[in-house]
Parts: structure tokens; sequence; C-alpha cells
RNA sequence: GGGAUCAUAGCUCAGCUGGGAGAGCACUUGCCUUACAAGCAAGGGGUCACAGGUUCGAGCCCUGUUGGUCCCACCA
């Protein structure tokens, strides 16, 4: 036997088993097996960032799903990769840029996707390493980028058939504009952040009738791209003012009153200024109303000014313009303003001009960008979009159906209350990093062609120059495709056919959003099938303060840190650890301490077996003459077996990790390890021993088996301790529950000589008897199979109770009447009272155990006596009842018998 | 405005389809017992937020209230 280190060290262990499980191969996947598929897509991480928190759970919980299910006898394929976060990385590589005094334009668009195809190679792949620390049991061979060639591919092959199909289509809309980020950004990805804000109310005159009109604003410095004032065609307050127009404070310009349903007769004055270039229901109001669209913001945030109005007049002009495409205001003076500073320069006016009437505060939510959190400005662009309709229409059935399942099932309301409001999805971003839109115009006749491959002639007028839309396509436009563009669609590859559709996507509830039904209805679209059919969502790791971790907090805990202090095994199990699917966490330290703690007892324990083992002849546990405490363990395993496996099944995780904790610690450790020491260290016979020692090494090998997908590095160690003849614990074959060794009736008799033990203990504590005294046991039982079950303890009795000796009989006699006594359901025992021990003690301690039994008769009584009980529970619930009731009469008579003899 | 979710021991959280309240940490008291002091043994501590209801029986189901958290939403 090797030699076991006394306390368990990961350092080392883990980098050493897990190159030897990726040298070996046995993450990989073999589409040709016979075995049935098993598949998860691994959430690509950003290539933005290295490890942390979240993807630790993210890779958890998969790894531990796949581990089983491989030992389980599934081809397993764990399908890893990266993502290109367009939007996010290129902010980095600008920022990074910046450092060197360089900006996108002086590099040109080539010369910056070089230096974003450097960042990619550097921490695409530390990111891939660090996974690797976690111990993802990835098939790294398929490792696949979300811009490699066969995903930009599938990219391309979705965008023309969606373009062809009429779903993908370019157009002047109201889109999301970030001014920071200088992109369109789509609905999902604008966040409501409440901001305190106010309430202007502005004065228009109405040049018919000469009177003011009042109407409120939030956002006066969009007055100047005002086309006209709405007010509600039910409205009596306003009824005279049908047909008539308002002058435009500030610009003196005429603009019609329409009427229109949008104006709420209950809300403000009633009246609406209409803007239709930057606000999205103006937009809207606009089209009923066919208003001119007035831009007066640039795409980074300032008021318009001559050139951009220039500009803008030329195209429209030129008759080039697409549908829609907004005129420019020149603002004049407030040109080139940010709309802040715009905004007080126009109040300022307004009020110089008498037109506004007063100033509220007001609390309301703002949209913002959900990365840099600038506040959006609803902007009329030129953008590509998605028709959502018709693609998110099967994807509600699908789940509505049941063919998809998410856990918890609450999300499922989630998923669909954002499938049921989704809005056609803006899908291009003016940034360089990402999949260029497979678009092209003439330069010479304006014609678009969309295709796969850049066309070498215009199929309208056949001219030779055509440019590409310079537009990338939203991060996770490509995202969505990630189930099946990892597997080489649109090919029909053998993956595709073997692995495709994967069974379960591990994801936080944050992305369902962004991702899962993205995911959802490109699978149903483009692949006819479900990507998945379950859905496990989990929640986020948070401070110990319960905050998210954070950058700007600086208050996040680098999972490679815990994994350098205390070993990937123990932090996997501290993601794991009393949570439930789809619940928030706190991270503590403490917590992974507790962790460690339990591996290092599966540690210890696989050293005392080892230590005990050692020499012996590996013997199978029917092939030898099992002991009560062996078959009660062994029958105990079987159940942890069964419960176990169907909660991982139900993705019950932490349920289930618990139940193999309290196992392994406290049956298997506490009470088996201890019960057969004395077969070990006395003199027993061979035949005991041996018994002994393939009990020891079934219960444990196993349970390393059941833990391995939880802490997959320790067990990994242990079992090559095992001399077991395989190679690995990983593929080894997860537990099956063996029918022959269910043992119920040595449960219950193990059950009797744990009751006998805890007396004992406890007699010891509450009477101060000293751990190192030893006393005599008289065990006094009517029943002649419990006598001859706790003879059979004996054994096992004595070394726990520390009891010197142990003597079994059917009645009293013999027994002193100053004994202390203890009553346990089968058996009442006595120990012999010596001089150290205080009667009136000992009267006490009985008479308060009559109190607890008095109180439990009571209880047991009260429901018996209950006629409605007794018609309506259940046949098994009144029996169930009425044993207690007897073992309670029982006990009870039995202490009140001691109580006469001591006080007598 | 709509929806979800939470409220259980000092702290952080489990508690599956309703049948005598659990864990880890912390705390108290003993123990260096030949696997483990990262340990062993014994304990203390909860009207399961509040009020109703359904039921023989409610931490669990229903309604409402209070107080958190989150998601969605175009409220000018």
């Amino acid at each position: 036997m090797r030699d076991m280190e006394k306390t368990y060290s990961p350092a080392g262990i883990e980098d050493k088993q897990y190159a030897r499980w990726e040298n070996n191969g046995y993450f990989k996947a073999d589409a040709k097996s016979p075995k049935k598929p098993y598949t998860i897509v691994m959430p690509p991480p950003n290539i933005t960032g290295q490890l942390h928190m979240g993807h630790a759970l993210d890779n958890t919980l998969p790894d531990i799903l796949i581990r089983m299910k491989r030992m389980q006898g599934f081809e397993t394929l764990w399908l890893p990769g990266t993502d290109h976060a367009s939007i996010a990385t290129e902010a980095k590589v600008v920022e990074s840029m910046r450092e060197e005094g360089l900006t996108k334009d002086m590099l040109g668009r080539e010369g910056f996707l070089e230096r974003a195809w450097a960042w990619r190679e550097k921490y695409g792949t530390r990111i891939v390493r660090q996974l690797r620390k976690l111990g993802c049991s990835c098939d790294w061979d398929r490792e696949r980028f979300t811009m490699d060639e066969g995903c930009s591919h599938a990219v391309k092959t979705v965008f023309v058939k969606l373009y062809d199909e009429g779903l993908i289509y370019r157009g002047n809309r109201m889109v999301n504009w970030c001014p920071s980020c200088r992109t369109s950004i789509s609905d999902a990805e604008v966040e409501h952040e409440e901001q305190d804000g106010f309430f202007w109310h502005l004065l228009y005159p109405v040049k018919e009738t000469g009177e003011m009109l009042e109407l409120a604003t939030t956002r006066p410095e969009t007055m100047l791209g005002d086309t006209a004032v709405a007010i509600n065609p039910e409205d009596p307050r306003y009824a005279h003012l049908h047909g008539c127009h308002v002058i435009l404070p500030l610009l003196n310009k005429e603009l019609p009153i329409v009427l229109d349903e949008h104006a709420d007769m209950e809300k403000g004055t009633g009246v609406v200024k209409i803007t239709p270039a930057h606000d999205p229901d103006d937009f809207e109001v606009g089209n009923r109303h066919d208003l001119p669209r007035v831009r007066v913001l640039t795409y980074d945030g300032r008021m318009t000014g001559a050139a951009e109005a220039a500009e803008a007049a030329e195209l429209l002009a030129s008759g080039r313009a697409a549908q829609g495409e907004p005129s420019v205001l020149d603002c004049g003076k407030y040109a080139g303003m940010t709309a802040k500073e715009a905004r007080k320069a126009i109040v300022a006016d307004l009020e110089a001009g008498g037109y506004l009437k007063k100033v509220e505060p007001l609390k309301h939510e703002v949209g913002t960008c959900y990365r840099c959190h600038t506040t959006i400005e609803p902007m009329v662009s030129k953008q590509w979009f998605v028709r959502m309709v018709p693609l998110a229409e099967p994807a509600i059935k699908t789940v509505e159906d049941g063919n998809i399942r998410f856990v918890p099932e609450r999300f499922t309301k989630m998923y669909l209350n954002w499938m049921n409001n989704t809005r056609d999805w803006c899908i291009s971003r003016q940034l360089w990093w990402g999949h260029q839109i497979p678009a092209w115009y003439c330069d010479d006749c304006g014609e678009t062609v969309v295709a796969a491959e850049a066309p070498s002639v215009c199929p309208k007028c056949g001219g030779t120059h055509l440019t590409q839309d310079p537009d990338t396509l939203d991060t996770w436009f490509s995202s969505a495709l990630w189930p099946f563009s990892t597997m080489g669609w649109p090919e029909d590859t053998e993956d595709m056919r073997r692995f495709y559709p994967t069974d379960v996507m591990v994801t936080g509830y944050d992305i369902i959003g962004f991702w899962v039904s993205r995911m959802i209805f490109s699978g149903l679209a483009y692949t006819g099938k479900d990507p998945f059919h379950t859905v496990l969502i989990h929640g986020i790791v948070r401070d110990d303060k319960g905050r998210k971790m954070s950058k700007s907090l600086g208050n996040g805990i680098d999972p490679l840190e815990v994994i350098e202090k205390y070993g990937a095994d123990a932090l996997r199990m501290m993601l794991v650890t009393g949570n439930s699917p789809g619940n928030d966490m706190r991270f503590y330290w403490e917590r992974v301490e507790a962790s460690r703690n339990f591996i290092n007892k599966v540690w210890n324990a696989s050293r005392f077996m080892l230590m005990n083992i050692d020499g012996m002849e590996r013997r199978a546990v029917s092939e030898v003459a099992l002991q009560d405490e062996d078959k009660w363990i062994l029958s105990r395993l079987n159940e942890v077996i069964r419960e176990v496996t169907d909660n991982i099944e139900r993705y019950e995780l932490g349920i289930a990790l618990q139940k193999i904790y309290d196992f392994v610690w406290e049956e298997f450790c506490d009470w088996y390890i201890e019960m057969v020491k004395p077969r070990f260290y006395g003199e027993s016979e061979a035949a005991s021993k041996e018994a002994a020692a393939a009990t020891l090494y079934h219960v444990l090998r196993n349970a390393l088996k059941l833990l391995h997908p939880f802490i997959p590095f320790v067990t990994e160690e242990i079992y090559g301790y095992l001399e077991t003849g395989e190679e690995t614990i990983m593929r080894s074959a997860w537990p099956q529950p063996d029918p022959a060794l269910d043992f119920p009736e040595e449960e219950q008799r193990i059950a009797w000589a744990k009751d006998v033990v805890k007396a004992v203990r406890q007699i010891r504590v509450d009477m101060q008897v000293a751990p190192s005294k030893k006393v005599h046991l008289t065990l006094v039982s009517e029943d002649a199979k419990v006598r001859e079950s706790l003879e059979k303890s004996g054994g096992f009795i004595r070394s726990l109770a520390n009891a010197s000796g142990l003597a079994v009989q059917a009645d009293k006699t013999g027994i002193p009447s100053d004994a202390v006594s203890a009553v346990t359901p089968a058996s009442t025992l006595f120990i012999p009272m010596d001089e150290l021990v205080d009667k009136a003690k000992e009267i006490d301690r009985l008479t308060g155990e009559l109190k607890r039994l008095t109180g439990e008769l009571a209880r047991s009584r009260g429901m018996l006596g209950n006629e409605r009980f007794l018609s309506k529970a259940p046949q098994a619930k009144i029996d169930e009842e009425k044993a207690k009731l007897d073992k309670y009469e029982k006990m009870f008579r039995e202490v009140e018998e001691r109580l006469v003899q001591l006080k007598g």
C-alpha cells in the first residue's frame, strides 16, 4: 500500500489528475459509439475577462451532470467554447489602444481587427485554461469560438435564409442608441434605472386661438424635433382645437395638432408633444399621421448642427435615401451641446420666453446601456432587424407543449413573458469586432445584395463596385446558433446527427431573454428541432453581504484564489451545497472550509480502510460472512444510491450532495467505522475481519463514485489507491442498488443497538461520568429477538459505550435498585450506580424523561382519539400512530417503575 | 403598471407530491480514544413574517396584509 498523507492537500494532485484525464482522452466523445448520447454545450464565456464565480457555477453544474451520465454509460459530449462578445471585447480593445494613444480611426478596420484577434488569442486561451482548473470534463478537441470559420458560416447561412424569407429586413426604425458605445443596441440590452428627473410643463401657443396649450415633458431638449402635438380625439377639453396648429417656441415653427389615442386624457394635461425621431411612442404616432421626422441629436449624443443638416439634406435630395430617412435640424446656438447641456440652455430660453409654466421633480425609469450605463437615446436609424413574431410563435408553443422544460419551473413564465412581448430584434451594430453583415450595396444603382459570399457583380445593373455593409451583428445572433453551429451545422455532420439536439442547457436566469429564448427559436427555425429538452437555471453567486460581485465594488472573489487555497473540489462542493436551482447564493469562506473538511474526512476514511485491509485478500461482499452492522451499512448504501441518483436526475444537486454527505460522515464514518474497529483491533476471527474489510471496501468505493461528479479530483486520487484494476473512476460504472443487499431486518437491529449506545453516552454526560471510566452494562428486553440482536452487536456496543462488560437478559433479576437506567424503545439499560453518582440527580433525569413521554402520549392519544382522524386518515398512518402509542406507553411504564424503585 | 420570488435556529440556507422542524457555521460542556483536532461525544437555541381559510392534520395548499429582492413595461 502506498502511504496517504495524513491530511489531504489538493495542490499538485488536481493538476496531475486533470492532465492525466485529458491526455488519456477520457473527456472525448466518440460520434461512432453505439452508446446513447448525452450532450451539453457550454455557455461560452466571453473572451473579455477571466474566470469569475459565475463561470464557476455555470460550469460546475453541467460537469456534475456530464460526469454522472458518463459513468452511467452514456456517450457524453460536453462541448466547450468561447464567445467573441462583440461590444464588450471591442470596448476592451479600444481601451487597451487608448493607453498607446491609438484610436480605431487611426488603425482602420483591418488594423483594428488584427489587434482584436490578438486579444482573442491571448484571453480566449486564458479563460479556457482556467476552466480546466475547475475540473471541467469537456471535449477540448471540439472547442469552438463564435467567430471561427464554422460558426461564421452558420451565421451567414442563417442571415441569408432569413433575408430570403423576409424575416430579416433593413429599415429606418426607432432603435436604442448608446452615444458612448456609438452603436445601436437591442431592446434586451437596455436596462431600466430609476432616476430623479423633472417634469417640465411647457406652453405652446395655439395659432388659431392664441391660447396657450400646456403639455409636460421629461426631455425638453427634444422639443426642437417636435413635428406635432397630440390630443385625444375624445377629449372634450380640446374639442375646439381639432384641426388647429401650435407654434413651436424657440423655432417659431407651425405644427399640426393631431388626434391620437396615444394622448391619454388621464395623464397630465392630456396634451403630448410629438417627436417622431427621438421617442418610440412618438415614432408610432408619427407613422399614423405621416409626420415628418426631424433628428436633432448626433450619434454621439450632441445637438445636430449645420454640417449634419446639410449632409442629410443632400442625401434626401439625391433620391438615394432609404424610406423614412429623417431630416436633420441645424440646432443653431444649441448645436454641438450635449443633450444635457442643451436641456439646460433650452429650458432657460423657454423660461425667458414665458413658455415654461412650472417644473416638478419626478422619479422615472430611464433606459441605460447594459454595458456602460450611459443613458440611451431613442433614435431613428437605419438598421437591420429580425421580424420576431413568426419566429416566436413556435418557440412559445414548444415550451407550452412541454417539449422544453425549465428547472425550476417558474422560469417558464419568465421565458413566455419574454417571448410573448418581443419586438423586432435590432441585430446590426456599428462595431467592427463581430460578424460583418453579409449584405453588399451596389455603388452604381444602390441595389442590396445579401449573400454568403461577396458578389462580384450587381445582379440588377451589372455594376462591379459593391460595398459590404460596414456593420456587424449583435453578439447574440451567433450565440443563438451555438447549440448547433458548434456541431457543424449547416453541414450534415456526424456530430449533428449524433449529438444534436443536446440534452440540457445550464445557465443563469439573467440571460434567459438574451440567450435561452433565442437559442430556442433559432433551433426550431433552422434545424427544425428543440435545441435541448431541459433548461437548468441557476442563480447568482453574491458576496457575503448579498451584493452582486462586481469590479466597481471590488467585492469579487476570484475562483482561482479559492482553488489555490482549498482546491477545486472544495469550490465545486461549496457551489452546490445547500443551494436549490434558480436561487442566488452567498459566498462565504467558511462554506469553502466546511467543504474542504468533508473532503478531508473522505480522505481519512479511506486511509482508515486502507490501513486495515492492507495485506488482506480482496473479497466481494457476496462472498463473506456479513455481520449485522455490515448488512446495515450496505443496506443504507443501497438506499443512498437510489435517492442520490434520483435527485441528480431531477437536478436536485444540492439535495443529492447533502445525502451523500450525511451518509458518508454520519453513518459511515461516525458509526460504521467505529463499529468495525473492535473487529480489526481485537482478536476477532479472520472471517469477521474479512467481512468488515469487504464491506468497507464496497461502501467506500461506491460512495466515492457517488461523490465523483461533485468532487472529481479527490475521488479519483483515492480511487487510485483502491487497486480496482480500473484506470479511472471517471469511466467506472455508476453505482446500482443491489436488491440482494437490502437488509431491512438488520437496519432495525442496528437501530436498537445505536439506541443503546446513544443512551449510555447521554448518561455519561448527564451524570458526569468521566469518559475514561468504564461502566458495566446490563440490557433488559423481554423480546428474544431483541436480546439476540443486542448480543450479536455486543462487541461494538461495548466499544462505543466504553463498557467493561455487557449482560443481556430477559428480566430485571439481579439488578440493584439503585442503578442508573435509560429506557429505549426496544430495551432498558442499567448501569450500577457507584458512590460517584448522585441518586437525586438520577431521579431528576428520569422525571424529565417521564415528562417528555407524557407529552408524546398526550399527542398520540389525542390523534388516535379523534374520530375524524380515524375515519379519514390513511390506514397506514393510523397504524403507524398506534405503534408509536404502544411504544411510548411501554417506555412510560418502564420509566415510571424505575422512579418508584429509586424513590422507594 | 404587470409578473415572479423570498420571509424557517445568532448567521447563511435546505426542507421532494401536506403526516412528529433540519444542515453548515457560531455557541455551551467534555474529550490529544491507534483514519481524521480540518476531529470525536453530548447539548442549548425556532408560536417556520402577520391575519384568515381549506383539511382529521399546514413550514408546505388558498386569500389577504407587511417587509425585502428581481424581471418585464413606451407612461409624455
